[in-house]
DNA sequence: ACCGTCCTGACAGTAACTCTCAAGTGGGAG
DNA sequence: CTCCCACTTGAGAGTTACTGTCAGGACGGT
């Protein structure tokens, strides 16, 4: 297969996260369009488990969620999205936004991102795991999501210029996000490492201690 | 285009970078190969350059480097390789293990990236840095390069554990092996950033200052 | 019941690979 | 110099991830 760069022009419309599930119920037309997602995430899910990633074809996917191949495409602009599909960055950039504007910009970040890994956690824990496990062992996802982290980085990058009065392409700015998403990426990749069920508490701990490290200046 | 994740057996055999030129003269055979082999890469560049990376269907490439294909993908197993072949790892293994093995291990690492940087730019100036805009600007391109750059995570992290006596899944390890590398990319594309030419001293100028807001734990 | 809008499936087309096989070239042995 | 084996190349067919178009059907308000 391969992984050319498309128009990567991400819905990112009205759908809403298939996690959440606001009170206020939408037209049929909107009820079906979620259903019709989870059901191909869902079935796309189970064979990747069961086949792998590389050795399921899209058609597969298509022929067993009962949906056409353009269908799929239509719902996820790539195969890689069926698994990435993360909203979660207007969700930590409203996070950071919340915390009291004299806090220190890595401690902000550090609280804001504790409280968004464990709100997306909650929201569906078993998807969650199997969605890191995936995108540690397939390059293919691997690669995806550092290219989607460097756009979180320049998120947090934005954030951190309106706190400190810096510009947005400070060089200090960038590493400071850099080196941190760099390390939280390791921390995450270790999370799923260690045993096959990972908790909520091992996570916090272990982003506790990676921001520990960068806080100490990287001694051992 | 896609980017499935094929076998991924890079060649990593012989065929030395085309950047080097070692004395001994080999076979007529292999020169052929490294000939065959440039010719590919610099008609791509000049491709990529003057009509952009998505823009340019292999067939293309091969066609005006006048080979078949086919063979196109013999010397590249992939389209994003012609841009990212990156002989580098060994030579900054090998820097790395020839630090004095008192040196703190940031130090030695620092001094020992230093020194392989200026290598690689040395070996062709122009060409690396139409390498990385075009990995800051193509998004496939971004994707796989950190996909390769936590391969070299885990190499300097078994280097360090070396040096250190920790394990080599230490988490502390890879939170400072994982920070680094987050941070000095964000120093790279600074530094393709500022202006159209990066200088070699700019580039040294931001790497030390990458690492000394590593080393004072963040501090803004 | 009607009608415009949104959604879906069928289909054709592009491009990145992958595999196989036959023909050509290099290099060493005799 | 010649023969032969190993390596390399080109040609072609096949798979898969997409992309765009178009017609039919469902939804939802009037």
């Amino acid at each position: 297969m391969r992984c050319m760069a498309p128009a990567r022009t991400e819905p990112a419309d009205d759908t809403a996260a298939d996690t959440d599930l606001p009170p206020a119920k939408p037209s049929l037309r909107e009820r079906k369009k979620i259903q019709t997602r989870q059901a191909i995430r869902r079935t796309a899910y189970r064979l990747f488990e069961k086949q792998g990633y590389d050795a399921t074809p899209v058609d597969q996917i298509a022929e067993e969620a009962e949906v056409s191949p353009s269908t799929v495409f239509r719902y996820f602009p790539t195969k890689e999205d069926i698994v990435l599909t993360d909203e979660y960055d207007p969700l930590i950039e409203e996070t950071l936004r919340q915390r009291p504007p004299n806090e220190p910009p890595v401690t902000a970040l550090r609280e804001a991102l504790y409280s968004s890994i464990a709100r997306i956690y909650q929201a569906d824990a078993a998807e969650t795991l199997q969605r890191i496990r995936l995108i540690r062992e397939v390059p293919a996802l691997r690669g995806r999501m550092s290219e989607h982290s460097a756009e979180t980085a320049w998120l947090l990058r934005r954030a951190l210029a309106e706190r400190t009065g810096r510009a947005e392409d400070d060089l200090e700015l960038r590493i400071v996000t850099g080196a941190m998403l760099g390390a939280l990426m390791e921390a995450m990749y270790s999370w799923v490492d260690t045993g096959t069920a990972g908790t909520l508490e091992d996570l916090r701990a272990l982003v506790t201690r990676a921001l520990g490290v960068l806080e100490r200046g990287l001694t051992l």
